[in-house]
DNA sequence: TCTATATGATACACTAATGTCTCATTCTGA
DNA sequence: TCAGAATGAGACATTAGTGTATCATATAGA
């Protein structure tokens, strides 16, 4: 809490009384982070579009969010207010809606189940983020690169 | 401290004779599981086989062992030993060590960084893991998943 | 059996962090 | 200008955790 209330240049006191304790503060940069990532996805206008096309899109919009949830994924869920653990499974619930729509469109190989989809998805998700900030891929590259990791990773075909 | 004293069925005191700190005791558990797992891969046989059979058994040898990683990923690595630093560091290079591999097999397409396959490869090591570990997946499919996810994703052709 | 070693239980001092409170100061808007 | 609101600085009590030390007991091996 002192780390932070100096990086925001505010002092202790007044950290505590916009966040009565600790746990109301992450409950407030979660759902912050969540919202960001709803208004990002919700802004790709997706008329017209191929899961294909989509997918890119939302990998373009949300990895340049990474930094939003790089602090939260060591705070445990279950600690995390109603609200919150509603609005992450929510978050949940539309990738596997879009594994569904890809799976529609014949992108899902019979082999590979749609829990491990959603799971590549998220975790390329993430792992495109970290790349761009440990400089191991170009911002520009980064969202085709996972996004053409997953739609090959997961399609039919060989190897 | 306590917690892990406990699990052990040991008295906190005998936990600080075996290790005197905190950082002791995250280094020997951290030495520990570098180790497992350098035995894992090196028990391998690799003659004969190609990189892409290399590359499943490795998956298959590894996942088994996520949970040997779960908690070291929170321990910050700058504050470990140099020895588990010098192991991690070695880790990391037998990962770019079978990139190249695979790379002189024609099996990354020519838009795929090396740095991008090996941050999948290990993404996707801990993904399946927690797959596993959270009835995603069955513990028999982790392996051909995420392997079939990794060249199919990282090899040349469309989609 | 006897001795050396390992362990458990417990107490202690110390640190870091959290959350609360008070009071003086600053700023903001009518 | 002036009143009300917001902030900063600092003190305070409390808690949790860490590392150390001591002593009695249990255990194993010669």
């Amino acid at each position: 809490m002192s780390a932070i209330a100096d990086a925001a240049g505010v002092s202790r006191a007044t950290l505590h009384r916009y966040f009565p304790d600790r746990q109301a503060l992450i409950d407030a940069v979660s759902l912050q982070a969540i919202r960001e990532t709803d208004a990002a996805v919700s802004a790709i206008d997706w008329e017209g579009m191929t899961s294909q096309e989509y997918l890119l899109a939302v990998f373009e919009a949300v990895i340049p969010l990474g930094d939003r949830y790089h602090l939260l994924s060591r705070a445990p869920l279950d600690a995390a207010s109603d609200a919150v653990r509603d609005a992450y499974a929510r978050q949940l619930r539309g990738v596997d809606a879009m594994v569904r729509w890809m799976a529609r469109e014949g992108l899902l190989a019979s082999a590979v189940p749609a829990a491990w989809a959603a799971l590549v998805i998220d975790a390329l998700m993430y792992t495109a983020w970290t790349a761009v900030r440990d400089g191991a891929v170009a911002p520009r590259d980064a969202a085709a690169l996972a996004c053409r990791t997953c739609l090959r990773g997961l399609s039919e075909g060989a190897p």
